[in-house]
DNA sequence: TATTGTTATACTCTATAACTATA
DNA sequence: TATAGTTATAGAGTATAACAATA
């Protein structure tokens, strides 16, 4: 027996294999979708690597300058505090961050990258790269400069820590 | 004792609720960011309505007309279709969709939307279009336009469900 | 033997809360 | 008593696989 779904005439044109055209003209739905594949795909080939997408964000967090607490890198990447303990756990036991009691304040750590952090960061940085490009490859430079600068004003209306660096406003 | 993170002088201007410049600048991090923000949303939003967004996706596709089997419903909305089971119980107990065992076939239940069922799936539109305005407030009626028109131009891409309904190519 | 729908199981992710050591 | 970091626990969500009915 074939497994052609349609062996009889087909009366209505639907096409089984689409979405409903409601879904796809909402940018809510498309935002979701879209993330949820990114991430997904971000999250495979961090982990041909042996990381995850987090790894990357705490380095290149740290990149940025050390920091005095784990709080303030958990608050800046909007992760819990406990979960980042396990970050940076793993980050800490192949050599690429640092963990250092505060001496003025000992429950404190203060965290910083390391050389092979670094190093690591910059594999981080071509694999983001590549999956950047291929993820707008459909687009031209310029609808990739556009769509990307749409997002991030969604993105910093909603959530303060998108603001891009803005210079002087301190 | 306050708790103000900035008792001692700045020495560093870095400000510690920013995400990395680096991360902000690629369009597969806001994506995943953005995406898993409207996820988030959308889940609490149809809570309150006892649903949750598949159950919208659900009737949506079914209100382009019934199915011929749950099969076709999954793989349309790229769900398991072990997890469709749990969906179509939970609108079939509330009369929402019917499913009609195939005479031809009695393995296959013909899935299609009650009056019930769309009436509910009226008030979930209103509740995307409120999302929706509300995600790309930001943006002016034409830069809407635009975000979505890339936003499906990388889906459609990436995978063919998303393919408007182009006429006239079968 | 293959397929449709269903149920059961396991596993990951995350959110919460308890615990310690310092203050 | 409150805070920084840590550990442990529990829950949701999802993926996998086993299962019964039918072809």
């Amino acid at each position: 027996m074939i497994s052609s779904p349609s062996v009889e005439p087909p009366d209505q044109p639907a096409a089984p294999l689409r979405l409903p055209q409601e879904l796809v003209a909402s940018t809510a739905f498309l935002l979701g979708r879209l993330g949820y594949a990114c991430k997904g795909r971000a999250v495979e080939e961090f982990e041909v690597l042996g990381f995850s997408p987090y790894h990357y964000s705490v380095l290149a967090l740290l990149s940025e300058g050390e920091r005095e607490t784990q709080a303030t890198i958990a608050d800046a990447l909007g992760v819990d505090r406990s979960q980042l303990v396990g970050l940076l756990d793993s980050l800490e036991e192949r050599g690429m961050i640092e963990r250092r009691r505060d001496p003025h304040d000992r429950r404190r750590h203060v965290v910083s990258l390391t050389a092979a952090g670094k190093k690591q960061l910059a594999k981080f940085r071509s694999l983001i790269k590549r999956l950047d490009e291929d993820i707008v490859a459909p687009l031209d430079p310029e609808s990739r400069e556009t769509l990307h600068e749409l997002l991030l004003r969604i993105a910093s209306h909603h959530d303060p820590r998108f603001a891009a660096a803005s210079v002087g406003s301190g």
